[in-house]
DNA sequence: TATCAATGTCAACGCCTGTTGACCTACACT
DNA sequence: AGTGTAGGTCAACAGGCGTTGACATTGATA
């Protein structure tokens, strides 16, 4: 034993193994890797595969397949399977900016706007199949409504005080029009047209966004 | 080797090893068996576990332990998890006579009905939870709705005709209120009492049950 | 051209799963 | 009293899972 060592009061940091190396040598951190396509493939794959099986059907192995790579790989870039979700579940609704549209019928358009982000982006599926059984993806659901949802409506919500409590009925409705056409596919909501669903839905829309408190 | 035993071009049947005995020599079918208890104890545990965590999460060995028998058991009463599953998941929504409300205000009884129907009793989470990521689960939600749900509508409906549109309208705000509500937990929704929802709600289900075709 | 990190491959690990078969135990009937 | 069967226990199986470590290959930099 060397008594010159350092003492071993420090921690051995976080042991990185061979995670995600840091690039030390190269100027800028963020410019592309010669992986990139790789990571790409994975995060594509992973989104279809949690979208088509939910979280703990989806496996890494699978997901690795249908990429055309190995599971480790999978691991090396992402790290753990729940990393891997929680990148393949970014999502931005793109909501347009409510306030342009005429303040008493802005519902029927965000239903055509729902409709078509989800079905054009398998991402919702995945963040919906896993939310319901899965604390984590429940949360990313919670801060999409937080972030996204909820402060676009509270530009059109005439009492502000409540523009929170407005959001979540919107929540309600959407997502379960979501959920009873795409997940559980109930036959009359899966035969009716977007904009059939508009004209039914918009006003129930209107109708939380601005009425006044009954 | 007997000549007289019948020819082997027979099936040799189900093979049923010591699954779920006929009780050949009793009168009565379905008297009372000793092992009633177990049965249903296994059926609680499983509807809680089913409920909690979902259809893949949900492992025979904890269901098994909840109920203080041996895994063996739970295959032997009801001979695989996916049997277990299908029994656990019955569920009548025990809908009342919707005729004897006032014609246009059945909605907000409907709203507290289902709510009170939701928090008394486990299976729907069950049902739900695994709904999202099991098809034999999204058949049976199906089921409840046309078996259940779109008759007892269907009786206040002006129009029978679209009877099944309309009570599929109604499922998209019910079930997306359910799932915002105990399985995503959006904090408004989760805030809002029950005589809220059904004041909030009520006149959207009415107008999905009564409106004219727009 | 020599070097070394980034990229990729392969095989295995420990664990957990649904399911099964052999084996006891105890009750209800004759 | 004796016997057959329903009820229950135990240990193991085969397979799948996330994850890891050792090793080979590639390509950009020096």
């Amino acid at each position: 034993m060397n008594p010159t060592v350092p003492p071993p009061d420090h921690v051995p940091a976080e042991h990185p193994r061979r995670a995600e190396p840091e690039y030390p040598h190269r100027s800028a951190p963020d410019r592309p890797r010669r992986s990139d396509a790789t990571r790409a493939a994975i995060l594509t794959a992973a989104r279809e595969r949690f979208a088509a099986d939910g979280y703990e059907r989806a496996t890494i192995r699978t997901i690795a397949a249908d990429a055309g790579i190995d599971p480790a790989m999978v691991m090396r870039y992402y790290g753990s399977k729940e990393k891997l979700f929680a990148a393949a579940a970014e999502f931005d609704l793109r909501l347009p900016d409510l306030a342009e549209l005429p303040a008493d019928g802005i519902g029927a358009p965000l239903v055509r706007h729902m409709l078509r982000r989800w079905e054009g982006d398998e991402t919702l599926f995945a963040l919906l199949r896993a939310a319901v059984s899965h604390e984590a993806a429940a949360e990313r659901m919670r801060q999409i409504f937080g972030a996204q949802l909820a402060p676009a409506l509270a530009r059109v919500c005439p009492d502000p005080a409540d523009a929170a409590r407005r959001a979540g009925l919107v929540a309600t409705q959407m997502l379960g029009l979501a959920l009873t056409r795409y997940i559980l596919r109930l036959p009359p909501v899966v035969a009716m047209s977007p904009d059939e669903l508009a004209t039914w839905l918009g006003p129930t829309l209107d109708r939380y966004l601005t009425t006044p408190e009954p």
